[in-house]
DNA sequence: AAGGTAGACTGACCCAGAGCAGTCTCCGAT
DNA sequence: ATCGGAGACTGCTCTGGGTCAGTCTACCTT
């Protein structure tokens, strides 16, 4: 039997539950089907039924919908260890488009594979969607930002909660992160014009909380920008009754 | 045996699966524990580790999280025959508080007996779970509409997406529905201020689209609403693979 | 070497919506 | 019968952020 090697979502899981030694082995079994995906060229449309999920190993992907107007709102991003598509495979259609930033190494997950893991390891189904249910937590913090936060705020809101969910795979921590994301990328995050993100980085770069520059975000006074974003980490690393 | 009454949660789920006897009566047993809440006292508060549920029966809720400044925004409005606090029961923590609006009956659910009730009838389970998944799509759609739209759209997207969920529980059509919400709660769910929500319901209302008064919503050109909202009902009664 | 394109960045102008500071009406409490 | 509060509604002013219309650099292509 080879090593069984530490992907990303086994990492983020590990952070949060105790895995046994079988619950590791089924886990690295949902990541045999590798397959990797070019910039640019979505994954999954909107409305599609096609039953594909994915556990992201390398790469970031955006989740968005697309206005009629053409306007788009990015809804999340996923970055390494991620699921994608979990709940298209469990319950419906997708509601959202999926594009990948930048190329991506992505593990399909066949609905079967994924209902059998679950039968076999009821822990590691908990796990997993303890980690859906820390996805919506994100989706509703970040409506919260867009509805009751200022421009500002938002972003280092946003950069914040992305530098926390990258240290829990080990791809960040308290003085920043590679960010291969664009300043349009963030704009249909956010829900602010390309320009005004400029506008707003720049800001965050003069008066010395962050940078972000070359694809990388730099954290020059995180006390700061926690304050300004009023950021509490709360919502991203609690965890139920059901894994005590 | 007393017959089985039908709460509006079942004629919600009866609209998307056919429920056999067995599953209705189990059902009908999850709505024993009846309660009452007054209007403006907070159920459940952000952060509690409180185990109950509830299915409401009649009233509207509203959930919402709070921000250090003071501001508040609106998630999501629970109607009759919506589950209330299921995240926070199954797997974590509640992460937002939740406020009658009004008087309002809801049947307090144990997580005991729903995962008993889960066991008995898987059906069900998929059911309910289906309900949640559509929750959270109208959350996504909720963070569409408050980044990408301005105020009128927005405003116009809301009440439809109000008078559809009604509808489906026998409470409004086309013509409009009865509504406890005040402007303010309009202004905190769709990120505005008060003030400008009375200005839109105005222009809405001058323009002869719809009219908001007396507790009443009354659409006078549905299709113009539709129209001006952009409105696709597809996230609300999308149906997925494993209920066919 | 010359063009083409993506992304970062800027200044000038403008407007949707916020904030403030009220009025008016209804209704329930004393 | 009066007071006080909640909610609807208004006009005025001001600003955060959008829009337009660019420039500049780094990298592709051919």
């Amino acid at each position: 039997m080879t090593p069984i090697e530490i992907s990303p979502l086994t990492r983020k899981l590990s952070a949060f539950v105790a895995l046994s030694e079988v619950e590791l082995a089924v886990l690295a079994r949902l990541h045999q089907r590798r397959r990797s995906f070019a910039a640019g060229r979505d994954m999954v449309h909107e409305g599609q039924t096609g039953q594909a999920a994915f556990i992201l190993s390398d790469g970031w992907v955006c989740s968005y919908k697309l206005q009629p107007d053409g306007t788009r709102q990015i809804v999340d991003f996923q970055i390494p260890g991620d699921f994608l598509g979990l709940r298209s495979v469990l319950l419906r259609t997708s509601d959202h488009s999926f594009e990948p930033v930048g190329t991506i190494e992505a593990a399909e997950v066949l609905t079967s594979d994924l209902l059998e893991a679950f039968a076999q390891t009821p822990r590691l189904a908990t796990a997993i969607l303890w980690a859906a249910s820390r996805d919506e937590a994100m989706v509703v913090e970040h409506l919260v930002g867009i509805g009751r936060r200022d421009a500002e705020a938002r972003m280092a809101h946003f950069l914040l909660e992305l530098g926390s969910r990258l240290a829990l795979v080990g791809m960040g921590g308290k003085d920043g992160f590679a960010c291969p994301l664009t300043q349009y990328h963030l704009a249909d995050a956010l829900g602010l014009s390309a320009v005004h993100v400029n506008r707003v980085l720049r800001q965050l770069r003069e008066t010395g909380l962050v940078t972000f520059r070359d694809g990388h975000v730099t954290f020059h006074d995180h006390g700061g920008l926690v304050n300004l974003a009023e950021f509490d980490p709360a919502y991203l690393d609690q965890t139920g009754p059901l894994l005590k």
